[in-house]
DNA sequence: CCGCATCCATCGGGATACTG
DNA sequence: CAGTATCCCGATGGATGCGG
């Protein structure tokens, strides 16, 4: 039985993920490994490309998805220095994994425009009581 | 194109589940979803199930989840107060959409554990350098 | 070029007491 | 029973400047 929710049938908790929703909910985590789908990046190709990302926070980033084992980071001894990153096995696997998440999410944006001609979920979450 | 990752295939962005991902990332999301699987589940029965969780953190929980249509929040008017809290045809249909993501860390975690005795992945993230 | 160091604002969530 | 009100803390992430 999971002790964190108490469910009986351990097989079908969603308990287990809670770890990785985590990481992949960190606000770049998506973007990051969308961009590095394709192909090795460097860093500041990355960073370009994504845009608004500040330094330390794509260097965290950076950091937490090669410690997670979903990105590997290859470092060339050259002159300036040069820096690539790219999916590791898991990391594709991980994509993959996800892709049944994604339809959920656009079939359900279609069925929000069709019945009320916008989309209505996604902005203004309930915020704490202040 | 997704302008926040600028990937050129659209189809295969993962951005757009970036909402629904902040959703599900909250501390007791998963638990409280898991909790409502079987049945339909009274506040303070959620609450006993999870355990630690505080008044303030379920209330918000559940707020935001039935706000994003996940969760359903029935009435009834009787004394002492009764009320419900279901999954959604959403709910149920999210929850089948993570089951890939559910297998994907299960075979993670069987790997960690061949390969180096123990889980290594999900303690100890990076944290911010203070 | 690839980051790290520092400062700062915001936010989620815990503990506890209280109310309709 | 089903929450709300209040106070508090730690973590996250933005902005900017510096270093190898």
């Amino acid at each position: 039985m999971c002790k964190e929710s108490n469910c009986e049938k351990e097989a079908f908790c969603l308990c287990p993920i809670r770890g990785i929703v985590d990481v992949v909910s960190k606000k770049w985590v998506m973007c990051v490994l969308t961009s590095l789908r394709e192909d090795p990046l460097r860093y500041n190709q990355i960073k370009k490309n994504i845009g608004e990302i500040s330094p330390k926070t794509l260097s965290n980033t950076l950091k937490t998805l090669e410690h997670e084992g979903l990105i590997e980071r290859n470092v060339y001894g050259e002159t300036p220095p040069r820096v690539e990153y790219s999916l590791t096995e898991s990391g594709k696997e991980l994509q993959i994994a996800l892709i049944p998440l994604v339809e959920w999410v656009r079939r359900r944006e279609n069925h929000d425009e069709l019945h009320t001609g916008q989309k209505s979920h996604k902005k203004n979450q309930i915020k704490n009581s202040t």
